[in-house]
DNA sequence: TAGTGGTCTAGACCACTGG
DNA sequence: CAGTGGTCTAGACCACTAT
Protein backbone atom coordinates (compact mmCIF):
# COMPACT_ATOMS: atom_id res chain seq x y z
CA UNK A 1 0.00 0.00 0.00
CA UNK A 2 2.39 2.38 0.85
CA UNK A 3 4.93 3.64 -1.54
CA UNK A 4 8.42 3.03 0.29
CA UNK A 5 7.21 0.60 2.52
CA UNK A 6 10.51 -1.14 3.74
CA UNK A 7 8.53 -4.57 5.08
CA UNK A 8 8.26 -6.49 1.83
CA UNK A 9 11.54 -7.28 0.84
CA UNK A 10 12.85 -7.47 4.61
CA UNK A 11 14.08 -10.76 5.96
CA UNK A 12 11.30 -13.04 8.07
CA UNK A 13 13.89 -12.38 11.35
CA UNK A 14 13.70 -8.70 10.57
CA UNK A 15 10.25 -8.97 9.75
CA UNK A 16 8.73 -11.22 12.71
CA UNK A 17 11.23 -8.28 15.02
CA UNK A 18 8.98 -5.52 13.81
CA UNK A 19 5.90 -6.51 14.50
CA UNK A 20 6.41 -7.29 17.46
CA UNK A 21 7.90 -3.95 18.29
CA UNK A 22 4.45 -2.63 16.81
CA UNK A 23 2.52 -5.18 19.29
CA UNK A 24 4.62 -3.70 22.13
CA UNK A 25 3.77 0.21 20.83
CA UNK A 26 0.19 -0.60 20.18
CA UNK A 27 0.53 -1.59 24.03
CA UNK A 28 -1.02 -5.56 23.03
CA UNK A 29 2.13 -6.40 24.68
CA UNK A 30 2.92 -4.03 27.94
CA UNK A 31 5.66 -3.35 30.27
CA UNK A 32 6.21 -7.15 32.16
CA UNK A 33 4.30 -8.81 29.13
CA UNK A 34 5.79 -12.15 27.96
CA UNK A 35 6.38 -12.46 24.47
CA UNK A 36 4.70 -15.80 23.08
CA UNK A 37 7.94 -18.36 23.53
CA UNK A 38 10.36 -18.35 20.31
CA UNK A 39 8.99 -22.02 19.12
CA UNK A 40 5.45 -20.54 19.23
CA UNK A 41 7.05 -17.55 17.05
CA UNK A 42 8.70 -20.15 14.91
CA UNK A 43 5.11 -21.99 14.00
CA UNK A 44 3.17 -18.61 14.20
CA UNK A 45 5.36 -17.26 11.29
CA UNK A 46 6.06 -20.66 9.77
CA UNK A 47 10.03 -20.15 10.38
CA UNK A 48 12.94 -21.94 12.03
CA UNK A 49 13.48 -21.84 15.50
CA UNK A 50 16.44 -20.08 15.12
CA UNK A 51 14.61 -17.33 13.12
CA UNK A 52 12.31 -16.10 15.19
CA UNK A 53 15.17 -16.52 17.93
CA UNK A 54 16.79 -13.90 15.95
CA UNK A 55 14.10 -11.79 15.85
CA UNK A 56 13.88 -11.40 19.58
CA UNK A 57 17.39 -10.75 19.66
CA UNK A 58 17.17 -7.72 17.44
CA UNK A 59 14.74 -6.09 19.90
CA UNK A 60 16.97 -7.14 22.92
CA UNK A 61 19.85 -5.11 21.35
CA UNK A 62 17.39 -2.43 20.98
CA UNK A 63 16.81 -2.74 24.79
CA UNK A 64 13.11 -3.39 23.94
CA UNK A 65 12.61 -6.83 25.78
CA UNK A 66 14.55 -8.98 28.32
CA UNK A 67 15.33 -12.81 27.71
CA UNK A 68 15.33 -14.84 31.54
CA UNK A 69 16.94 -18.68 31.21
CA UNK A 70 13.76 -21.12 32.04
CA UNK A 71 11.05 -18.58 31.61
CA UNK A 72 10.50 -16.49 28.63
CA UNK A 73 10.85 -13.38 27.17
CA UNK A 74 9.06 -10.05 28.48
CA UNK A 75 9.13 -6.36 27.45
CA UNK A 76 11.43 -4.41 29.56
CA UNK A 77 10.15 -2.38 32.18
CA UNK A 78 11.29 1.53 31.99
CA UNK A 79 13.29 2.09 35.06
CA UNK A 80 12.54 5.27 36.75
CA UNK A 81 16.11 7.17 36.36
CA UNK A 82 18.54 8.05 39.02
CA UNK A 83 19.21 11.75 38.66
CA UNK A 84 23.52 12.88 38.95
CA UNK A 85 23.86 15.92 37.91
CA UNK A 86 26.14 19.26 38.54
CA UNK A 87 24.97 19.44 42.38
CA UNK A 88 26.78 16.58 42.88
CA UNK A 89 29.73 18.81 44.05
CA UNK A 90 27.84 21.32 45.72
CA UNK A 91 28.93 22.07 48.91
CA UNK A 92 25.69 22.18 50.11
CA UNK A 93 25.48 18.14 50.12
CA UNK A 94 28.59 17.92 52.51
CA UNK A 95 26.88 20.24 55.02
CA UNK A 96 24.08 17.66 55.15
CA UNK A 97 26.54 14.92 55.50
CA UNK A 98 23.87 12.74 53.02
CA UNK A 99 25.95 12.14 49.80
CA UNK A 100 23.71 13.01 46.44
CA UNK A 101 23.94 9.16 46.19
CA UNK A 102 22.52 8.66 49.84
CA UNK A 103 19.83 11.57 48.85
CA UNK A 104 18.40 10.02 45.62
CA UNK A 105 18.05 6.58 46.73
CA UNK A 106 15.87 8.11 49.55
CA UNK A 107 13.90 9.89 47.54
CA UNK A 108 13.06 6.62 45.45
CA UNK A 109 12.95 4.58 48.85
CA UNK A 110 15.51 2.09 48.36
CA UNK A 111 18.80 1.53 50.12
CA UNK A 112 22.19 2.86 49.66
CA UNK A 113 24.85 0.94 49.87
CA UNK A 114 29.01 2.07 49.07
CA UNK A 115 31.46 -0.80 48.77
CA UNK A 116 35.40 0.52 48.94
CA UNK A 117 36.61 -1.94 47.07
CA UNK A 118 40.27 -0.81 46.91
CA UNK A 119 42.87 2.25 47.83
CA UNK A 120 45.92 1.38 46.06
CA UNK A 121 49.27 3.60 44.62
CA UNK A 122 48.95 2.77 40.45
CA UNK A 123 50.42 4.10 37.63
CA UNK A 124 47.66 5.97 35.97
CA UNK A 125 45.59 5.43 32.65
CA UNK A 126 46.88 7.91 30.28
CA UNK A 127 43.20 9.96 30.02
CA UNK A 128 43.38 9.90 34.12
CA UNK A 129 47.28 11.45 33.87
CA UNK A 130 46.75 13.85 31.29
CA UNK A 131 43.96 15.95 33.04
CA UNK A 132 45.69 15.09 36.88
CA UNK A 133 48.70 16.01 35.10
CA UNK A 134 50.68 13.68 36.85
CA UNK A 135 53.50 11.67 35.04
CA UNK A 136 51.69 8.34 33.40
CA UNK A 137 54.94 6.14 33.82
CA UNK A 138 55.23 6.00 37.20
CA UNK A 139 53.01 4.96 40.40
CA UNK A 140 52.35 8.58 40.41
CA UNK A 141 48.68 8.07 41.52
CA UNK A 142 46.17 6.59 44.20
CA UNK A 143 43.14 5.35 43.01
CA UNK A 144 40.10 4.50 45.33
CA UNK A 145 37.40 2.16 43.57
CA UNK A 146 33.90 2.34 45.01
CA UNK A 147 30.76 0.73 43.66
CA UNK A 148 27.40 1.64 44.34
CA UNK A 149 24.41 -0.32 45.31
CA UNK A 150 20.32 0.81 45.76
CA UNK A 151 18.44 -2.28 47.21
CA UNK A 152 21.85 -4.31 46.80
CA UNK A 153 21.82 -3.45 42.95
CA UNK A 154 24.70 -1.70 41.56
CA UNK A 155 24.03 1.40 40.12
CA UNK A 156 27.54 2.62 39.27
CA UNK A 157 30.98 1.78 39.46
CA UNK A 158 33.33 5.35 40.47
CA UNK A 159 37.02 5.21 40.39
CA UNK A 160 38.89 8.44 41.80
CA UNK A 161 42.34 9.26 41.25
CA UNK A 162 44.52 11.68 43.51
CA UNK A 163 48.22 12.95 43.71
CA UNK A 164 50.30 10.42 45.21
CA UNK A 165 52.70 13.01 46.56
CA UNK A 166 49.57 14.60 47.94
CA UNK A 167 47.75 11.65 49.68
CA UNK A 168 50.67 9.88 50.81
CA UNK A 169 50.41 10.00 54.78
CA UNK A 170 46.80 10.86 54.87
CA UNK A 171 43.43 10.00 55.35
CA UNK A 172 43.31 9.89 51.98
CA UNK A 173 44.33 6.20 52.21
CA UNK A 174 41.98 5.15 54.22
CA UNK A 175 38.36 4.08 53.59
CA UNK A 176 37.17 6.11 56.45
CA UNK A 177 38.48 9.78 54.78
CA UNK A 178 37.26 11.69 57.67
CA UNK A 179 34.46 14.82 57.92
CA UNK A 180 33.49 15.97 54.51
CA UNK A 181 35.52 12.71 52.59
CA UNK A 182 38.19 13.13 50.33
CA UNK A 183 37.46 16.67 49.52
CA UNK A 184 37.54 17.85 53.52
CA UNK A 185 40.95 16.51 52.92
CA UNK A 186 41.94 18.01 49.70
CA UNK A 187 40.78 21.75 51.24
CA UNK A 188 42.90 20.84 54.08
CA UNK A 189 46.02 20.42 51.19
CA UNK A 190 44.88 23.74 50.05
CA UNK A 191 42.66 22.45 47.33
CA UNK A 192 39.52 24.73 47.07
CA UNK A 193 36.91 23.35 44.26
CA UNK A 194 35.80 26.20 42.13
CA UNK A 195 34.81 24.49 39.18
CA UNK A 196 34.17 21.06 37.67
CA UNK A 197 34.87 19.56 34.32
CA UNK A 198 32.33 16.95 33.25
CA UNK A 199 33.45 15.19 30.10
CA UNK A 200 30.38 12.66 29.14
CA UNK A 201 30.32 9.49 26.51
CA UNK A 202 28.16 6.73 26.35
CA UNK A 203 29.48 3.17 24.93
CA UNK A 204 28.91 -0.31 25.27
CA UNK A 205 30.05 -1.79 28.63
CA UNK A 206 33.15 -4.10 28.61
CA UNK A 207 32.41 -7.86 29.69
CA UNK A 208 34.03 -6.88 33.31
CA UNK A 209 31.49 -3.68 33.50
CA UNK A 210 28.45 -5.46 32.07
CA UNK A 211 29.40 -8.25 35.09
CA UNK A 212 30.29 -5.59 37.82
CA UNK A 213 27.38 -4.17 36.90
CA UNK A 214 24.83 -6.65 36.31
CA UNK A 215 23.46 -5.21 32.80
CA UNK A 216 21.66 -7.24 30.75
CA UNK A 217 22.19 -6.84 26.72
CA UNK A 218 21.39 -3.75 25.29
CA UNK A 219 22.19 -1.31 28.04
CA UNK A 220 25.31 0.94 27.80
CA UNK A 221 26.83 2.81 29.88
CA UNK A 222 27.35 6.56 30.76
CA UNK A 223 30.91 7.48 31.34
CA UNK A 224 31.88 10.90 33.24
CA UNK A 225 35.07 11.57 33.56
CA UNK A 226 35.08 14.15 36.21
CA UNK A 227 37.99 16.59 36.53
CA UNK A 228 38.29 19.54 40.00
CA UNK A 229 39.74 22.70 39.20
CA UNK A 230 41.11 24.32 42.53
CA UNK A 231 41.23 28.06 43.27
CA UNK A 232 44.57 28.44 41.14
CA UNK A 233 42.16 26.77 38.23
CA UNK A 234 44.78 24.03 38.66
CA UNK A 235 43.13 20.44 38.76
CA UNK A 236 43.66 18.39 41.84
CA UNK A 237 41.24 15.09 41.65
CA UNK A 238 39.90 13.24 38.57
CA UNK A 239 37.22 10.87 39.25
CA UNK A 240 35.71 8.11 36.29
CA UNK A 241 32.02 7.11 36.92
CA UNK A 242 30.60 4.22 35.02
CA UNK A 243 27.05 4.34 35.09
CA UNK A 244 24.84 1.53 34.00
CA UNK A 245 22.27 3.91 31.79
CA UNK A 246 18.97 1.93 32.16
CA UNK A 247 18.55 3.42 35.99
CA UNK A 248 20.90 6.74 35.39
CA UNK A 249 21.14 9.82 33.90
CA UNK A 250 22.77 13.09 34.03
CA UNK A 251 21.52 16.23 35.48
CA UNK A 252 23.37 19.92 34.27
CA UNK A 253 21.80 22.55 35.73
CA UNK A 254 23.59 26.57 34.74
CA UNK A 255 24.00 29.74 34.54
CA UNK A 256 24.10 31.78 31.11
CA UNK A 257 26.59 33.77 30.59
CA UNK A 258 24.94 37.40 30.09
CA UNK A 259 26.75 39.92 27.61
CA UNK A 260 27.02 43.69 29.34
CA UNK A 261 23.45 45.07 28.30
CA UNK A 262 23.66 47.38 25.29
CA UNK A 263 21.94 50.19 26.87
CA UNK A 264 23.10 50.10 30.83
CA UNK A 265 24.09 52.85 32.36
CA UNK B 1 45.54 -22.79 37.03
CA UNK B 2 43.95 -19.18 38.35
CA UNK B 3 41.43 -20.62 41.25
CA UNK B 4 38.59 -19.04 40.10
CA UNK B 5 39.11 -18.50 35.84
CA UNK B 6 35.83 -17.72 34.84
CA UNK B 7 37.39 -19.86 31.25
CA UNK B 8 37.12 -23.58 31.99
CA UNK B 9 32.94 -24.31 31.50
CA UNK B 10 32.42 -21.51 28.85
CA UNK B 11 30.87 -22.27 25.81
CA UNK B 12 33.13 -22.29 22.79
CA UNK B 13 31.37 -19.15 20.92
CA UNK B 14 32.36 -16.76 24.18
CA UNK B 15 35.56 -18.23 24.49
CA UNK B 16 36.10 -17.35 21.07
CA UNK B 17 35.65 -13.86 21.70
CA UNK B 18 36.94 -13.71 24.59
CA UNK B 19 40.06 -14.79 22.24
CA UNK B 20 39.40 -12.24 19.57
CA UNK B 21 38.96 -9.95 22.41
CA UNK B 22 42.66 -10.74 23.73
CA UNK B 23 44.23 -10.37 20.33
CA UNK B 24 42.62 -7.06 19.88
CA UNK B 25 43.96 -5.64 23.00
CA UNK B 26 47.22 -7.30 22.76
CA UNK B 27 47.16 -4.99 19.46
CA UNK B 28 48.05 -8.21 17.69
CA UNK B 29 44.66 -7.10 15.75
CA UNK B 30 44.92 -3.40 15.24
CA UNK B 31 42.16 -0.73 14.63
CA UNK B 32 41.24 -1.21 11.14
CA UNK B 33 42.69 -4.80 11.00
CA UNK B 34 41.16 -7.51 9.37
CA UNK B 35 39.35 -10.58 11.85
CA UNK B 36 39.52 -14.09 9.97
CA UNK B 37 36.92 -15.24 8.11
CA UNK B 38 34.31 -16.72 10.02
CA UNK B 39 34.71 -19.78 8.11
CA UNK B 40 38.29 -19.54 8.89
CA UNK B 41 37.85 -19.14 12.23
CA UNK B 42 35.45 -22.12 12.64
CA UNK B 43 37.79 -24.46 11.35
CA UNK B 44 40.43 -22.94 13.79
CA UNK B 45 38.90 -23.55 16.40
CA UNK B 46 36.83 -26.87 15.19
CA UNK B 47 33.45 -25.64 15.55
CA UNK B 48 30.66 -24.69 13.09
CA UNK B 49 30.69 -21.14 10.95
CA UNK B 50 27.53 -20.26 13.33
CA UNK B 51 29.64 -20.57 16.43
CA UNK B 52 32.42 -18.52 15.03
CA UNK B 53 29.56 -16.05 13.78
CA UNK B 54 27.92 -15.71 17.25
CA UNK B 55 32.10 -15.01 18.52
CA UNK B 56 32.19 -11.97 16.17
CA UNK B 57 28.84 -10.98 17.23
CA UNK B 58 28.80 -10.70 20.81
CA UNK B 59 32.42 -8.40 19.44
CA UNK B 60 30.20 -6.38 17.61
CA UNK B 61 27.56 -5.74 20.46
CA UNK B 62 30.76 -4.68 22.63
CA UNK B 63 31.42 -1.73 19.60
CA UNK B 64 34.93 -3.77 19.19
CA UNK B 65 34.44 -5.00 15.58
CA UNK B 66 32.04 -4.09 12.54
CA UNK B 67 31.06 -6.19 10.09
CA UNK B 68 31.55 -5.25 6.02
CA UNK B 69 29.24 -7.02 4.21
CA UNK B 70 31.21 -9.04 1.24
CA UNK B 71 34.75 -7.34 2.16
CA UNK B 72 35.24 -8.99 5.98
CA UNK B 73 35.31 -7.86 9.81
CA UNK B 74 37.17 -4.97 10.51
CA UNK B 75 38.44 -3.68 14.10
CA UNK B 76 36.46 -0.90 14.66
CA UNK B 77 38.36 2.76 14.37
CA UNK B 78 38.32 4.57 17.59
CA UNK B 79 36.66 8.34 16.37
CA UNK B 80 37.60 11.37 17.31
CA UNK B 81 34.28 12.72 19.73
CA UNK B 82 32.99 15.89 18.46
CA UNK B 83 32.46 17.81 21.93
CA UNK B 84 28.94 20.07 22.53
CA UNK B 85 28.99 21.49 26.13
CA UNK B 86 27.57 23.91 28.25
CA UNK B 87 28.84 26.46 25.80
CA UNK B 88 26.48 25.52 23.63
CA UNK B 89 24.08 28.29 24.93
CA UNK B 90 26.95 31.04 25.25
CA UNK B 91 25.86 34.36 24.25
CA UNK B 92 29.51 34.48 22.78
CA UNK B 93 28.67 31.98 19.90
CA UNK B 94 26.02 33.76 19.01
CA UNK B 95 28.10 36.87 18.74
CA UNK B 96 30.79 35.18 16.08
CA UNK B 97 27.39 33.80 14.37
CA UNK B 98 29.47 30.17 13.78
CA UNK B 99 27.03 27.78 15.62
CA UNK B 100 29.14 25.85 18.20
CA UNK B 101 28.50 22.80 15.73
CA UNK B 102 30.53 24.33 12.46
CA UNK B 103 32.91 25.99 15.32
CA UNK B 104 33.75 22.22 16.21
CA UNK B 105 33.78 20.85 12.89
CA UNK B 106 35.91 23.65 11.33
CA UNK B 107 38.12 22.40 14.55
CA UNK B 108 38.23 18.81 13.03
CA UNK B 109 39.14 19.63 9.39
CA UNK B 110 35.45 18.88 8.67
CA UNK B 111 32.38 20.59 6.87
CA UNK B 112 29.00 21.03 8.18
CA UNK B 113 25.95 21.13 7.43
CA UNK B 114 22.66 21.75 9.12
CA UNK B 115 19.53 20.47 7.60
CA UNK B 116 16.08 22.04 7.96
CA UNK B 117 14.08 18.90 7.87
CA UNK B 118 10.19 20.32 8.81
CA UNK B 119 9.40 23.23 10.72
CA UNK B 120 5.16 21.92 12.00
CA UNK B 121 2.79 22.94 14.53
CA UNK B 122 2.40 19.54 16.36
CA UNK B 123 0.75 17.84 19.24
CA UNK B 124 4.08 17.97 21.64
CA UNK B 125 5.28 14.38 23.48
CA UNK B 126 4.42 14.17 26.96
CA UNK B 127 8.11 14.87 28.03
CA UNK B 128 8.14 17.91 26.00
CA UNK B 129 4.74 19.24 27.16
CA UNK B 130 5.99 18.67 30.84
CA UNK B 131 8.82 20.82 30.19
CA UNK B 132 7.23 23.80 28.08
CA UNK B 133 4.54 23.90 30.74
CA UNK B 134 1.72 23.59 27.79
CA UNK B 135 -0.96 20.89 26.76
CA UNK B 136 -0.05 17.34 25.56
CA UNK B 137 -3.56 16.98 24.51
CA UNK B 138 -3.63 19.55 21.54
CA UNK B 139 -1.12 21.48 18.58
CA UNK B 140 0.17 23.38 21.28
CA UNK B 141 3.82 23.55 20.20
CA UNK B 142 6.03 24.48 16.62
CA UNK B 143 8.24 21.72 16.60
CA UNK B 144 11.62 22.05 13.87
CA UNK B 145 13.49 19.77 13.28
CA UNK B 146 17.10 19.57 12.19
CA UNK B 147 19.98 17.11 11.22
CA UNK B 148 24.02 18.16 11.72
CA UNK B 149 26.06 16.31 9.60
CA UNK B 150 30.59 16.41 9.69
CA UNK B 151 31.77 15.53 5.92
CA UNK B 152 28.21 14.55 5.05
CA UNK B 153 28.27 12.01 7.86
CA UNK B 154 24.85 12.17 10.09
CA UNK B 155 26.06 13.31 13.55
CA UNK B 156 23.20 14.71 15.54
CA UNK B 157 19.19 14.87 15.08
CA UNK B 158 17.81 18.20 16.93
CA UNK B 159 14.37 18.41 17.63
CA UNK B 160 13.50 22.05 19.16
CA UNK B 161 10.00 22.90 20.59
CA UNK B 162 8.43 26.45 21.03
CA UNK B 163 5.03 27.12 22.22
CA UNK B 164 2.69 27.49 18.95
CA UNK B 165 1.36 30.99 20.98
CA UNK B 166 4.51 32.57 20.64
CA UNK B 167 6.24 31.13 16.95
CA UNK B 168 2.63 32.13 15.16
CA UNK B 169 3.41 34.15 12.90
CA UNK B 170 7.06 34.86 13.20
CA UNK B 171 10.02 34.19 11.68
CA UNK B 172 9.88 31.65 14.28
CA UNK B 173 8.45 29.33 11.54
CA UNK B 174 10.85 30.02 8.91
CA UNK B 175 14.13 27.74 7.56
CA UNK B 176 16.14 31.10 8.12
CA UNK B 177 14.76 32.41 11.43
CA UNK B 178 16.71 35.46 11.15
CA UNK B 179 19.97 37.36 12.86
CA UNK B 180 21.26 35.43 16.37
CA UNK B 181 18.43 32.35 14.78
CA UNK B 182 15.69 31.46 17.22
CA UNK B 183 16.71 32.65 20.44
CA UNK B 184 16.91 36.03 18.84
CA UNK B 185 13.41 35.92 18.38
CA UNK B 186 12.95 34.39 21.37
CA UNK B 187 14.72 37.41 23.30
CA UNK B 188 12.36 39.83 21.14
CA UNK B 189 9.43 37.79 22.24
CA UNK B 190 10.45 39.02 26.09
CA UNK B 191 12.61 35.52 26.97
CA UNK B 192 16.39 36.28 28.15
CA UNK B 193 18.19 32.99 28.12
CA UNK B 194 19.01 32.87 32.01
CA UNK B 195 19.39 29.10 32.87
CA UNK B 196 19.75 25.87 31.04
CA UNK B 197 18.78 22.45 32.46
CA UNK B 198 19.84 19.45 30.33
CA UNK B 199 18.77 16.28 31.04
CA UNK B 200 21.33 13.61 29.78
CA UNK B 201 20.52 9.99 29.34
CA UNK B 202 21.93 7.29 26.95
CA UNK B 203 20.05 4.34 25.51
CA UNK B 204 20.33 2.03 22.22
CA UNK B 205 18.92 3.74 18.91
CA UNK B 206 15.39 2.74 17.68
CA UNK B 207 16.03 1.46 14.32
CA UNK B 208 14.24 4.88 12.38
CA UNK B 209 17.56 6.80 14.22
CA UNK B 210 19.61 3.87 13.37
CA UNK B 211 19.16 4.26 10.10
CA UNK B 212 18.87 8.50 10.51
CA UNK B 213 22.47 8.86 12.45
CA UNK B 214 23.59 5.22 9.95
CA UNK B 215 24.65 3.52 13.13
CA UNK B 216 26.60 0.08 13.48
CA UNK B 217 25.46 -2.49 15.88
CA UNK B 218 26.61 -1.44 19.43
CA UNK B 219 26.57 2.08 18.89
CA UNK B 220 24.16 4.18 21.37
CA UNK B 221 22.65 7.42 21.55
CA UNK B 222 23.12 10.12 23.55
CA UNK B 223 19.88 12.22 24.19
CA UNK B 224 20.32 15.61 25.92
CA UNK B 225 16.61 16.95 27.00
CA UNK B 226 17.63 20.72 27.13
CA UNK B 227 15.07 23.47 28.83
CA UNK B 228 15.65 26.94 28.30
CA UNK B 229 14.27 28.98 31.11
CA UNK B 230 14.37 32.94 30.88
CA UNK B 231 14.41 35.87 33.31
CA UNK B 232 11.70 34.93 35.26
CA UNK B 233 12.41 30.98 35.72
CA UNK B 234 10.19 30.12 33.41
CA UNK B 235 10.94 27.56 30.40
CA UNK B 236 10.59 29.21 27.02
CA UNK B 237 11.96 26.68 24.89
CA UNK B 238 12.81 23.28 25.00
CA UNK B 239 15.00 21.21 22.74
CA UNK B 240 16.15 17.02 22.42
CA UNK B 241 19.10 16.47 21.11
CA UNK B 242 19.97 12.87 19.54
CA UNK B 243 23.68 12.05 19.42
CA UNK B 244 25.57 9.47 18.16
CA UNK B 245 27.84 7.73 21.07
CA UNK B 246 30.73 6.97 18.61
CA UNK B 247 31.38 10.39 17.42
CA UNK B 248 29.92 12.65 20.43
CA UNK B 249 30.58 13.29 23.53
CA UNK B 250 29.34 16.21 25.88
CA UNK B 251 31.31 18.66 28.26
CA UNK B 252 30.54 20.50 30.68
CA UNK B 253 32.44 22.88 32.54
CA UNK B 254 31.20 25.08 35.54
CA UNK B 255 31.53 27.09 38.74
CA UNK B 256 31.17 25.24 42.02
CA UNK B 257 28.87 27.46 44.69
CA UNK B 258 31.26 28.49 47.29
CA UNK B 259 30.15 28.04 51.50
CA UNK B 260 30.82 31.97 53.12
CA UNK B 261 33.96 31.61 54.13
CA UNK B 262 33.72 31.11 58.00
CA UNK B 263 36.46 33.70 58.99
CA UNK B 264 35.86 35.94 56.56
CA UNK B 265 35.41 39.59 57.43
C1' DT C 1 34.89 -15.52 -10.51
C1' DA C 2 35.96 -16.48 -5.54
C1' DG C 3 35.55 -14.89 -0.98
C1' DT C 4 33.06 -12.46 2.30
C1' DG C 5 29.14 -11.70 5.59
C1' DG C 6 23.63 -12.24 6.01
C1' DT C 7 20.07 -15.38 6.61
C1' DC C 8 17.63 -19.60 7.00
C1' DT C 9 16.59 -24.64 8.07
C1' DA C 10 15.83 -28.78 11.00
C1' DG C 11 17.35 -30.93 14.27
C1' DA C 12 19.80 -31.75 18.76
C1' DC C 13 21.24 -31.32 23.64
C1' DC C 14 21.92 -28.47 27.74
C1' DA C 15 20.54 -25.36 31.74
C1' DC C 16 17.17 -23.08 34.21
C1' DT C 17 12.37 -22.44 36.09
C1' DG C 18 8.19 -23.83 37.95
C1' DG C 19 4.56 -26.88 39.35
C1' DC D 1 8.04 -33.25 34.99
C1' DA D 2 7.10 -29.91 30.91
C1' DG D 3 8.28 -25.53 29.11
C1' DT D 4 11.53 -22.05 28.49
C1' DG D 5 15.76 -19.87 26.63
C1' DG D 6 21.06 -20.93 25.46
C1' DT D 7 23.99 -23.14 22.41
C1' DC D 8 25.63 -25.96 18.75
C1' DT D 9 25.77 -28.53 14.19
C1' DA D 10 26.01 -29.08 9.09
C1' DG D 11 24.38 -27.71 5.51
C1' DA D 12 22.19 -24.36 2.11
C1' DC D 13 21.31 -20.12 -0.62
C1' DC D 14 21.55 -15.13 -1.03
C1' DA D 15 23.84 -10.40 -1.45
C1' DC D 16 27.80 -7.75 -1.65
C1' DT D 17 32.86 -6.84 -2.87
C1' DA D 18 36.76 -7.37 -5.34
C1' DT D 19 39.52 -9.12 -9.10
Amino acid sequence: MSPSAPSPQQPPSRRIAEELRKRIERGELAAGDKLPSERALAEEYGAARNTAREAVRILAEQGLVTAKHGKGVFVRQPQRLFRFGSDRYSIKNRETGLTPFRLEAKRQGKTARIDVLSITREVPPADIAERLQVSADDASVVHRENHYFADDEPVQIVSTYIRWGEAQGTLLMQPKSGPNGIYGRLEELGHVMTRVRDEISARMPTPHEAALLDLLPGVPVLEVLHTSLDQNGEPFEVTRYVHRADQTGLLYELPVEQPTPPEAQ
